[in-house]
DNA sequence: GTGCAATGTGGAACCGTTTCCCTATGTCAT
DNA sequence: ATGACATAGGGAAACGGTTCCACATTGCAC
């Protein structure tokens, strides 16, 4: 493998100047700048990126930190991460790690904090005080994208505020029994992304004067998935006597499985039941559900962007240091939901 | 940050031992050991990866090209390759390229061959023959896993065959009438895993002495995708005069875009219109869909085991080094087929 | 007692870059 | 003429590990 001092011979200029004309940094005559690309390009030469880090402390490679990867949203999410940090000559090093715990520990003890990445990201997930510490301890950026994260920068979509959205436009259609498929796991925290969609929920709720309605209290606590929607649709909408007209989903995946529950159990929709989620998920205009959309490929770029900032690497010439605008929503309306049966 | 040196120092001896008390290798006495990790924690060390990279010329890193993670095959195959590389103390580096270009040229070129990984897993990519000889050459491993990759170790279903098993439950069935969603895109080349699904299909079919049925010649191509199988299939059952009575899809995800697009047209299943699928995606149970099952979470961790293997990582007493052996497949009978109606 | 292997440790070279510091030249304002 | 300054390039010292080699000690077979 030839390296940096066989260019420079090949060009007849010393390491330091091989080196300044490959970066890009300091002076070099344009006349010798060209001698070495060529020399280097003659002999296929490829930078050694450890060595670099060694010296520089710089990896170029971020640490990506995610419960699933097979959600939609999550998919999404790591789908606009990757493209926006290769297109800045970054690399993206993956830990797929769902609850808290010794598992995690090891990751950022024995991964994390070692100089491998330049910053981390956390997409969904609820970090403990202890691991940013770790990271910022190390003086490396962390950004947290949704979930919870004491003492970090953190982006994300109002959930409570789209959470009553979601509601609000079931109330205006005239619903007044109105259950929530909650998000279950690790996130019930009342911080959480699920917490904060039920206090929304809750909130709008109360200030229609209305109580859930239907089976178990009107709120029943679902796995974030498909299969986890459609269990908690069969226990809610069990009971024929005391039906719910409507479902607030607290995702789009939950929704899907609450209509294939409305549908085995013979409801007909939407005029007898009226569903929404929360998402935008690929798959909602095919089953015509009314949803609060998010766009969780663009928030990967976004975070990217502005992970790069904290890196440095772009100039931020004016822009807001600290800014916590949430992300956009947008509440699309489609055959799932309807006016109230009367 | 502490560098071996402190911990050295503070241990009492040279820094040729503190590396090897810390790493395992060679000689010291149990007693210094102690000592020198005792002073490693004391001061809370912590091995630069890339300082040893340099000098070792292995980064405890493996790159992986996937051209999805929204896809429910992929997503899977990622999670497990995930898992298995962490717990073997490796790395994992993302690139999420979807077609052959520029694109996966720079990324081949400019960070695979660069030295910061030391194996390349390719997760169904069609991987050129120049892309290979790129990793190879710098004396790399590379495995597929899917897809296709001339030159390179492969594992893989045996499409072909899971396709037959799926046309033959079918064909068994009694119908006669058997159309394909054949997945489209790049993978339309013949040895693809889309073409050998497709090549599957059409030799079972002619083993019984039959032609695919249905509009368009009884093949159609679909986008490996829900909404892919709902247009194609939405094509193919068109026309109420030459409608199949049963239909192979090359996915689950264009099965339920196909069983979407027959409950749109008011197609009774199964009784008029059988689907058979493969994958054995995560809703399948839910929707009764009959399929061949494969399991990408445990393919992902073969594929890392074979990895392994091929780094030196594990000692291969006897261990067959070209294992051949198609990955497993099931059919999975469920209520999406039945007997061919008459 | 000698020879040899196994064990234990330190010094120093090395991996491949970047960067600091120093020197040299040319240009331009004073 | 004299600085000041920008441009250009080289030598050498990092960065933080691992490993080669040399040396010392010990145990054991002969």
């Amino acid at each position: 493998m030839p390296a940096i001092g066989d260019v420079a011979r090949l060009a007849g200029v010393s390491k330091a100047t091989a080196s300044r004309a490959l970066s890009g940094r300091g002076y070099v005559a344009e006349d010798t700048r060209r001698r070495v690309q060529a020399a280097a390009a003659r002999i296929g030469y490829i930078a050694s990126p450890d060595a670099a880090s060694l010296v520089t402390g710089r990896t170029k490679n971020v640490g990506v930190v995610i419960p699933f990867v097979n959600r939609w949203f999550f998919g999404e999410v790591l789908e606009g991460i990757e493209r926006a940090l290769l297109s800045a000559g970054y690399d993206l090093t993956l830990y797929n790690l769902a609850q808290a715990g010794p598992e995690r520990d090891r990751v950022f003890d024995f991964f994390l904090a070692r100089k491998r990445v330049d910053a981390v990201m956390a997409v969904g997930v609820d970090l403990t005080e202890r691991e940013v510490e770790v990271i910022t301890r190390r003086a490396k950026p962390i950004l947290a994208l949704g979930g919870t994260a004491p003492g970090a920068p953190r982006l994300a979509i109002d959930d409570r505020a789209a959470a009553s959205l979601a509601t609000e436009h079931l109330l205006k259609l005239g619903h007044t029994r109105i259950a929530h498929l909650a998000g279950a796991g690790s996130g019930a925290a009342a911080r959480s992304v699920q917490g904060l969609r039920r206090s929304g929920f809750l909130e709008s709720m109360d200030a229609a004067g209305l109580a859930p309605a239907g089976n178990s209290g009107g709120v029943v606590e679902a796995e974030m998935s498909l299969p986890g929607g459609y269990a908690a649709a069969l226990q809610l909408l069990g009971h024929p006597g005391d039906r719910p007209t409507a479902i607030f989903a607290a995702s789009d995946e939950v929704a899907f499985g609450a209509m294939r529950a409305a549908e085995r159990l013979g409801i007909a929709m939407p005029s007898q039941l009226s569903i929404v989620g929360i998402d935008g998920h690929e798959y909602a205009e095919l089953f015509g559900l009314t949803t609060v959309e998010q766009y969780p490929g663009e928030q990967g770029r976004i975070a990217v962007a502005r992970v790069m900032r904290l890196l440095g690497e772009v100039s931020d010439d004016g822009a807001p240091e600290h800014d916590d605008t949430p992300l956009k929503t947008r509440l699309v309306v489609r055959s799932s939901t309807t006016s109230a049966p009367r």
